[in-house]
DNA sequence: CCAAATAGGGACAGCTCCATCCCTTTTTTT
DNA sequence: AAAAAAAGGGATGGAGCTGTCCCTATTTGG
């Protein structure tokens, strides 16, 4: 909770654009009155960290300009990165990730090294946590999902999160009882949680003619 | 444009949960009426081709189960899903792009191979352009960034458009003529950009008292 | 059979964002 | 000095999303 606080300025270096904006997305979402930058190179990172303050650094040592075979790289990458922002907190996101790397990075000062298969959106609270409870945040990637995620283009944000939530029920209860849990988790009332889910189903029925699993 | 009015049923395989996500957006965002599904193994993604028609399909052939040096192991995956799903595009999407993986999936009938790193947002509908105009799309990865992403989570999403469009400006033109310039880029008027980039700078001001690099 | 569950709607207030038009004051340019 | 640019506002209407409450049929389960 103290560091959610602080959080008032950020940094994603990452070269890939469609992830890195994610990762900026998730940050700018998790926090109020928060500025989040993006640098796709090592280059545009450190001229960005001697220029200002960082609470917060997410790297991806994967960068271009660097042998991702060679893990003197990945480590010089993170090293100069913490080198430049030692009031930072660094959190470390790799795709090939390993129980090695982690030790390494930890040794270097990073306070988390998050695997990419499985890392969900709005983690970034529980990374926090486990930080400011343990001091380090270690996640693993793993194969979580069983069923589908399921997007369509004519449901309003509210609608598609009922969907979501209705198709990753446990199978075995009644409509009424899951109208009930997923306004529960939404904070809203069961109506309105029955009246997004059928105005969605009847969107869906409506362009598709077809429903997703769990539906 | 055939493609683009045919595009109802869309497939992201993929199995780092953030970029499928993305992606599933980037899809959501560009056709109307569109359905989007996402699967994190093979092994959903076989099954939901087994039980629907699809009109695209991306895939990242990296997944879970698979040994990401063995050459063999990636043209197994693409193999598999083009099989299943004989009807549908299929676009490839790897970090670890190169020419010669390029034509081998060419050669399995993928109609394009785009690489992770310099992958922008709203590339698709230029990539679908090639594909109907050349039958092939091919985009290696690039480095093409020289100023930051700049994120602010106080910003509304025009606000935010604006802030990004002016920091991309290129120097030496006057405010006025900038604000022309993005007002053309959103389709509104010369006054509205003026007044979201105001609000977006006061905003920033209040919150940071640095402004972003180019504003 | 009766009660509950389900499908499928309408009406409405509150809110935010979008977009436009308007205004004043200060600074810079010509 | 006059004109243009720039900073910093206010007022307003429209549109879409949110959330609540309400309604009528039809189907299902005990």
């Amino acid at each position: 909770m103290k560091t959610v606080n602080r959080m008032h300025r950020a940094l994603v270096v990452e070269d890939q654009n469609l992830m890195r904006l994610a990762l900026m997305d998730q940050i700018s979402t998790a926090f109020e009155n928060t500025a989040v930058l993006g640098a796709q190179t090592l280059e545009i990172a450190l001229y960005e960290l001697a220029k200002e303050n960082f609470d917060l650094v997410i790297i991806d040592p994967g960068l271009p300009g660097f042998d991702p075979t060679s893990q003197d790289d990945r480590l010089s990458v993170v090293h100069r990165i913490i080198e430049a922002s030692p009031a930072a907190l660094h959190v470390v996101i790799t795709g090939s990730d390993n129980m090695t790397e982690a030790e390494q990075f930890r040794g270097l000062g990073a306070v988390a090294y998050l695997g990419k298969t499985g890392l969900e959106p709005g983690m970034l609270g529980d990374v926090l946590d486990d930080i400011s409870t343990s001091g380090f945040s270690i996640r693993l990637s793993k194969v979580t999902m069983t069923v589908p995620d399921y997007f369509h283009s004519a449901l309003t944000p509210r609608e598609q999160e009922v969907i979501t939530l209705m198709a990753r029920r446990e199978p075995g209860m009644s409509r009424t009882q899951i109208y009930e849990q997923v306004a529960g988790k939404l904070g809203i009332d069961r109506d309105s949680a029955e009246k997004y889910f059928k105005k969605a189903r009847a969107k869906i029925m409506k362009s598709d003619h077809k429903l997703p699993v769990g539906i």
